[in-house]
DNA sequence: TACATTACTATGTATTGCAAGGTATAAATA
DNA sequence: TATTTATACCTTGCAATACATAGTAATGTA
């Protein structure tokens, strides 16, 4: 075990989370949400990404629509659906409760 | 999809951190852990926490001692041995990084 | 046509949370 | 003594997901 797995292990389900949070903005297509979360800090690449956003769509939580682009492939834009802004307020709810919960084990030393 | 699995995916990781924030504070065996966790309001069963607290033993994360119960089955106590010490700080370090994160993506709107 | 770029997909691996069930020790009870 | 009960420990199998790797498709440019 290392830490870099451990931190690996952490980013799961959260990145879904902050990808929802940065949807929530407006919209963007593969290439910029990559490069939002990376100024978060958050390295996340296509590999990762795309299988994400494809299955929040097919579970309705996101939506999308083709753009042109001024040069190459046309890029699909990706919005929250109704659902999916439910599934953010969720989402809010129980990461405010996981802060809470290592910060009620911190407070106890 | 549903919230359930999503706090399911978001607690990878953080179980194990706090786990270690726990033992910290000082030796316990699995039904006080699991108690202590239900507290901070984290509930953990059995067939999540064995393995678990196997799998550290065996990275030489933890340690532990067997203790003579008052009634029942004697008990393992475990605490964090030194490697754990410098695993849970560096932690510690990736947890504050994921908090900074989803921080700044929320501060965006 | 050939090439480069960008967007996207498909597949396999490793890790982990969790449910379900089993084993072992010791005290209580018949 | 034999059986039951309580407590604690452990194992197996499954589902979900991050990631690496490799490949496909569409568009513009030389």
């Amino acid at each position: 075990m290392n830490v870099e797995n451990a931190k690996s292990q952490m980013r799961k389900g959260m990145l879904e989370y902050c990808i929802m949070l940065l949807l929530k903005e407006k919209p963007y297509y593969s290439s910029d949400i990559i490069n939002r979360l990376k100024e978060a800090d958050l390295l996340v690449v296509e590999g990762t990404l795309y299988p994400l956003l494809s299955r929040l769509k097919n579970d309705g939580i996101l939506a999308y629509e083709w753009q042109e682009s001024d040069k190459g492939h046309p890029r699909k834009y990706y919005v929250l659906s109704e659902d999916g802004k439910v599934m953010l307020a969720n989402l809010e709810q129980a990461w405010s409760e996981i802060e809470n919960t290592v910060h009620n084990l911190k407070g106890k030393q």
